[in-house]
DNA sequence: GGAGAAATTAGACGACTGGAAATTTTTAGA
DNA sequence: TCTAAAAATTTCCAGTCGTCTAATTTCTCC
């Protein structure tokens, strides 16, 4: 019952005018599969047969599984560099709030977004042209602004030094977890944040923690 | 080149005396295997050209694929059970300390034993019987514990309320993300904590800074 | 030393996979 | 209106997978 049966299944040729398939969806539907079940875990067959399409549409689109992959991956690379555009255009006055802001940004874009966590996830034990992508795409071009961020932070007495990667996984797995890994959530017994309150509060919560636990107190 | 060639084929029949097959050495690569690629992704077939024994070894032995994950998974128990009991062993006096004993002691174990937590990553976001295992056996059983330990110290006013699950993400993905994704921290051109002083030192700075932030300062 | 149990491998089976080729239908342009 | 290109499907192929069965070798116990 989980199995969606094909959607209709679309007919042999060439469709009618009106009837062009649209790329978007297939590709949400992609990274969706791919972040629940990994590469190797995700078949482009029962992919497609959940669609409804047949299974040579994807090749005949995007060549092969590992482009579809990369499709998929820039697919889904739109809203993110929107998020980066946002909070390059709205700067904090202070060093402080703007790190605090760029947290809950962080953890409120995973919980919209989870799937590329879940991509890191399946693919950052494993060294691979995919992992490369995903670090050098999505994670790398932040890392520059927020190590200047840091490096201010510290000259300027506020918070102690601490590694960047330390600080990152903090964020981006200990403070999005819970959005990336929903089932495990579950059994764990919590609820998900399920209004925009309920998620902004937890995004604050996380940014306070952090933010309080590496500041330095004035003595 | 990665591909390591089959050990020596043991050869046909049964065994000679005292060359019979250790079922630990199998249970551990099969844990790693499952660990890096995923239970999809993991190919018994693979596994057991790269160990040198056939691949219907571990049908014989194991009953089946699903089964043999279901074994290795609790051969990673073991050293788990002994980390709890060890943190049972030896309470500390202060509640506060207990605490940060305890996350030093989870950063530390997913250190050395990063496995499980891999397999938290791949198995998470998708409901089956095998994520229910892992978070009845691994998870689960710390949690009472911990619990009752976070409502003491909110009732005593020393630290500010939150979930179970926020510090749960941020201590096992926060504080331990690093190990559990290696090929990713070293793209973000982090350094592994490589020698055990380096490693405490992680862990200590991660009890710190998330003790300090949820811990309620006197004003 | 012989018989049966135990432990391993080899081989076969059906299913599924990703990819390529052939086929069908529709559109668009002269 | 005819034709070539486009866009989709069906069919086919070689490979791999998990599992089951049969064969083979050795051990153990009488």
């Amino acid at each position: 019952m989980a199995q969606q049966e094909s959607a209709a299944a679309r007919g042999r040729g060439r469709p009618r005018a009106g009837e062009e398939l649209d790329t978007g969806p297939l590709l949400m539907a992609a990274l969706d599969a791919f972040a629940e079940t990994g590469y190797d875990g995700t078949s482009v067959r029962a992919l497609s047969r959940r669609l409804g399409i047949s299974h040579a549409l994807f090749t005949a689109r995007f060549g092969s599984k590992e482009q579809l992959w990369y499709a998929a991956m820039e697919h889904a690379l739109a809203p993110a560099e929107q998020v980066w555009k946002e909070a390059a255009e709205s700067p904090e006055s202070d060093d402080l709030e703007t790190l605090r802001q760029g947290i809950i940004r962080q953890v409120l874009f995973a919980a919209a977004h989870p799937q590329v966590a879940r991509i890191m996830n399946h693919e950052g034990a494993v060294d691979s042209p995919r992992i490369r992508f995903v670090v050098d795409r999505f994670i790398n071009p932040l890392r520059p602004g927020v190590e200047r961020l840091l490096d201010r932070l510290v000259a300027a007495g506020r918070i102690r030094p601490l590694p960047y990667a330390t600080l990152h996984y903090l964020v981006t797995n200990g403070g999005c977890g819970q959005f990336t890994l929903p089932v495990k959530t579950r059994l764990l017994g919590a609820d998900l944040p399920a209004t925009p309150a309920e998620l902004r509060e937890h995004a604050e919560t996380v940014a306070d923690i952090l933010l309080t636990g590496i500041t330095v107190k004035p003595e």
